[in-house]
RNA sequence: GCCGGGAUGGCGGAAUCGGUAGACGCAGCGGACUCAAAAUCCGCCGCUGGUAACAGUGUGGGGGUUCGAGUCCCCCUCCCGGCACCA
């Protein structure tokens, strides 16, 4: 064994015998139990950035912890690989999106392997490969055959200037990012996947997940949104709108009926349009609101504006005529387009009723809030009476605050939105919430005028995009036969890799070779759609066609059933609502179309947190800041080691310190893992990553922590050399032991205990690392030079070894080869607790009075209740604490503390 | 705006089921070794007062429940992720 750490040498050895050996291929044909691991497949982007090598070393330590377990496992890589960036690159650089990618993933491919990932690389896939995406394609025919994908207009962000849409990300403060044009709406024909059909299934399923995160259960939960309340109709006023028909509403608040003072339509409908036919000052307003992006963050954000259409509807129940109003905070895409405006209840309708007040009739309070009351002084009358918001008297108070609260809705209550008792509403005053859900509901339905109804907020999935570089949509449109489907046969559609792309329009729509085609079923000429796919459906299903990744006649074969679900899937937190609600989407499509028989695809998540970086900046004058990157900057520290200010190492001169962040290219705060690996190597890089924070938080990084794993590394490689040195023995197996020797088995067998639960259970490596940190630092500090104590430093050497192989596994190779010359460490198993080393005969108690730690009582493990509460009580520092008062109480926690109350 | 998280020493974090706050590591300080430096090893290290023993205080802010709260409940502030065409 070398005495000196020598990462390089020592990696490159491992990693060639893990390649020699195959030791990492996933075996179809085994008895031991199945551990399907699976990392996010990254995005080509150039290189490998440090979010990656968080994620693929967190799945390496599970993989190679249940290897370790007995598990067969298997785990794949591959890449994400279409997408807008190649495109972007394009534009740059003039390199075809097709090469670029294959670079990127080459160079990419390289960097993994270095981190030394125990990967079956022989299932590598990559979604822009036509014997991928040929099977995208044929499952989507097969869901157009049966009407799960169907084709409808939706609203997207048009560059007037480049003549292209654009993604959200390109839109920046409402203008093209590269025109710097104003972006519009515009409404264009797409192919979209029914997944409101399994938003009831996508909902119940997450209660078959307890090993997903709870948050992300619930964000999902609140992204599908299910709701219960009424569809209202308001019929049309004739003599304003000049025909009969009915404004269909969504309502979940059907008690407020009665409040509701007038109706919102959104710019884009129909009875807008109809009302700006002859009116100019309404058509610019709808002009103006098609003005902007799609992205809703903005649509929520900016103010809420409105305009009166001049048309009128009546309310279903009153019979009242109640105002039309076109307004930017209604969305076309939600519901019906409209709503029933009762700013009384509702937040959004309040704060448009207060800016449109002198337009809008009067607010009406309808229920009185759960846990208040009405004023017995002000009727329902007096209230009717009087018409106009800035007249409404206080009508409530707090029933349950003493101060008794007036509320007089002219300023808003969070309280508002409460369930309460309906007044002010005729029949049905003095009803709850249920019952005049039942009573409205059942008048509505009387009337032919609406109905109970439930309703998701999830929307179906617009998958076209009209770009380049993704899966092109297998459909062939024909003048008589309409959109038909590619034959089987006539898969895949490959996308031509050889083109320019220009940045205006989609470069396939100006390639007569690839859309001039003959219709498939009557032969004569017809067009090939050139949109191309969603490049979210591509990471929708990769994580099955690994396990059938060389199945060349079918999209899956049986051996997706043997894999799937996923046992382990980590990846970002960014995630949690999109990729895997469409994979647990694509799950259920596949399980209809018997590939698959589960119908979850991953069974236990763990989404992992940023990894983010301290930021500095000079001001570079015109209010704009040049970023500098952390490796050029030069911390200085006061006495007592906290920052005082930061210089730039190049000139000596100050920089300012920013905030720490996500490390992106804009902050310029990103720190290239290849110098870490390069300098340190892999270990010490996962080793940090591991360390430095538990996997769901973010993690900042520091040049100075990942000194220190390495200097872990060095210490305990030669704590291992200096123990070998002296002699091989075998480990630990039985006799007698001093205290001391007896105290550190202890330890060790309660490390093994604790760091079995924290990679299995809780997946906190920090502390498992930080328990093997406290176990060498015990075995340091013995004294004892027996060949007993020689034979236990064996013992916990090797189980200090084995504990960290899942995530030192070049180091742990190493050492293990000098503690047990002549065997593999790729072949031992996790190691086990020896219950008897865990028995203890005394305990130490923590003695409090009144709560506070006023020293410790030391017994023997059977020691009754009563006797610790007189030795607690009887002990010096109680005595004094307790100043001559009688104790109240006193709280015996059996194995922890005595509590003394006085 | 809506949905979901987070905040603990100078720093990253630990405290797993309401029971010793600050494990482990970094930085810093003191010492050993050295001609010297680096590396390494040993010791100290929340804050305030005190020579010390020790005492008080302390988990973003405010309130509450409890013998006992970083942990549970209510309110607030700031920061982060997502919002359907970034992946």
């Amino acid at each position: 064994m070398e005495a000196q750490y020598q990462p390089q040498k020592i990696e490159a050895d491992a990693q060639r015998r893990w390649i020699e050996s195959a030791a990492f291929k996933a075996v179809e044909t085994s008895d031991k139990p199945k551990y399907y691991c699976l990392s996010m497949f990254p995005y080509p982007s150039g290189k490998l950035h440090m979010g990656h090598v968080r994620n693929y070393t967190i799945g390496d330590v599970l993989a190679r912890f249940h290897r370790m377990q007995g598990y067969n496992v298997m785990q794949p890589m591959g890449w994400d690989a279409f997408g807008l960036p190649a495109e972007n690159a394009a534009l740059k650089n003039g390199v075809p999106p097709a090469a670029w990618t294959y670079a990127n993933i080459d160079h990419m491919r390289t960097q993994l392997k270095s981190l030394g990932l125990a990967i079956d690389w022989e299932r590598e896939l990559a979604t822009c490969k036509p014997e991928y995406y040929r099977w995208e394609q044929w499952l989507f025919t097969r869901l157009f055959e049966k009407g799960v994908i169907y084709k409808k207009t939706a609203s997207v962000n048009w560059d007037p200037v480049d003549n292209t849409v654009l993604a959200n990300e390109q839109v920046i403060d409402g203008r093209g990012w590269r025109s710097g044009a104003l972006v519009e709406k515009r409404d264009i024909p797409m192919y979209f996947m029914r997944i409101t059909a399994y938003a009831d299934e996508l909902l119940s399923g997450l209660d078959t997940l307890p090993d997903w995160p709870e948050q992300v259960k619930t964000m999902q939960r609140n992204w599908i949104g299910k709701s219960f309340g009424c569809e209202v109709h308001f019929p049309y006023d004739a003599a304003s709108i000049g025909e009969p028909g009915v404004l269909k509403v969504y309502t979940t608040r059907p008690d407020t009926l009665m409040g509701a003072t007038y109706v919102a339509v959104a710019a884009e409908h129909a009875l807008a349009a109809r009302a700006a036919a002859g009116n100019p000052a309404l058509a610019e307003f709808i002009a103006e609101c098609k003005r902007g992006g799609v992205a809703e963050a903005d649509i929520a954000t900016q103010a809420k504006k409105g305009m009166d259409t001049g048309l009128f509807v009546t309310h279903p129940l009153s019979g009242e005529k109640l105002p039309v109003w076109v307004a930017n905070y209604v969305l076309m895409g939600y519901g019906e387009g409209a709503v029933m405006a009762v700013p009384a209840h509702d937040e959004r309708d309040f704060e448009f009723a207060q800016n449109y007040k002198d337009q809008l009739p009067a607010i009406k309070p309808v229920v009185i809030p759960e846990g208040y009351e009405l004023l017995s002084e002000h009727t329902i009358a007096s209230y009717n009476n009087t018409g106009n918001i800035h007249l409404v008297p206080p009508v409530v108070h707090g029933a349950q605050d003493k101060k008794s609260l007036i509320f007089d809705w002219q300023k808003w209550e969070p309280c508002f939105t409460n369930h309460g008792t309906l007044f002010n509403s005729g029949k049905y005053d003095g009803l709850d919430f249920d019952a005049a859900l039942e009573a409205i509901a059942a008048d509505l339905q009387a009337k032919g005028l609406g109905s109970k109804r439930t309703q998701f907020r999830l929307r179906d999935w617009g998958i076209s995009r009209q770009r380049y570089w993704g899966c092109p949509i297998p459909i062939i449109h024909c003048a008589t036969c309409g959109d038909v489907p590619v034959p089987d046969d006539q898969l895949p559609v490959v996308l031509p890799e050889d083109v320019v792309v220009t940045g205006a329009g989609s470069p396939l729509a100006k390639m007569p070779e690839f859309y001039q085609c003959a219709c498939p079923k009557c032969g004569q000429p017809a067009r090939r759609e050139t949109d191309t796919m969603d490049t979210f459906v591509e990471s929708s299903w990769y994580y099955a066609r690994y396990a059938s990744y060389d199945c060349g006649n079918a999209m899956l074969d049986a051996r997706a059933d043997k894999w799937l679900p996923v046992d382990q899937y980590i990846g970002g937190i960014e995630h949690a609502i999109l990729h895997l609600l469409y994979a647990r989407f694509f799950h259920k499509l596949m399980r209809d179309e018997g590939l698959v028989q589960s119908s979850e695809p991953f069974t236990r998540l763990l989404t992992q947190g940023m990894v983010i970086a301290p930021t500095f900046y000079r001001d570079a004058g015109d209010g704009k800041k040049d970023w500098i990157n952390p490796t050029e900057v030069d911390v200085r520290m006061d006495e007592r080691g906290r920052p005082l200010d930061a210089v730039l190492k190049a000139d000596g001169l100050p920089v300012v310190i920013g905030g720490t962040e996500k490390m992106a290219k804009s902050k310029n705060n990103g720190v290239d893992p290849q110098l870490l690996i390069d300098s340190y190597g892999a270990d010490t890089a996962r080793l940090f990553m591991m360390f430095a924070a538990p996997p769901e938080q973010s993690l900042e990084w520091s040049d100075a922590g990942v000194e220190g794993a390495f200097r872990f590394l060095k210490r305990l490689w030669k704590l291992v050399h200096d123990h070998v040195s002296t002699g091989v023995v075998p480990a630990y197996t039985g006799g007698e032991l001093s205290a001391e020797l007896k105290a550190l088995r202890f330890q060790l067998h309660s490390a093994i205990k604790k760091i079995s639960d924290d990679y299995g259970r809780r997946q906190t490596f920090n502390t498992a690392i930080a328990a093997v940190m406290e176990l060498l630092n015990a075995l340091s500090k013995m004294t004892d030079a027996s060949s007993a104590a020689h034979s236990v430093a064996q013992e916990v050497l090797e189980g200090a070894v084995l504990m960290l192989t899942p995530i030192v596994p070049h180091a742990c190779e190493a050492l293990w080869t000098a503690l047990q010359p002549g065997t593999r460490l790729l072949d031992q198993a996790w190691p086990k607790v020896d219950e008897s080393a865990l028995e203890q005969d005394e305990i130490t108690l923590v003695l409090q009075v009144n709560g506070k730690l006023r020293g410790e009582i030391t017994v023997a493990k059977s020691t009754s209740r009563e006797v610790i509460e007189q030795l607690a009580l009887a002990h010096e520092a109680a005595q004094k604490f307790m100043a001559g008062q009688a104790p109240k109480k006193v709280v015996v926690v059996p194995g922890r503390l005595v509590n003394i109350v006085v």
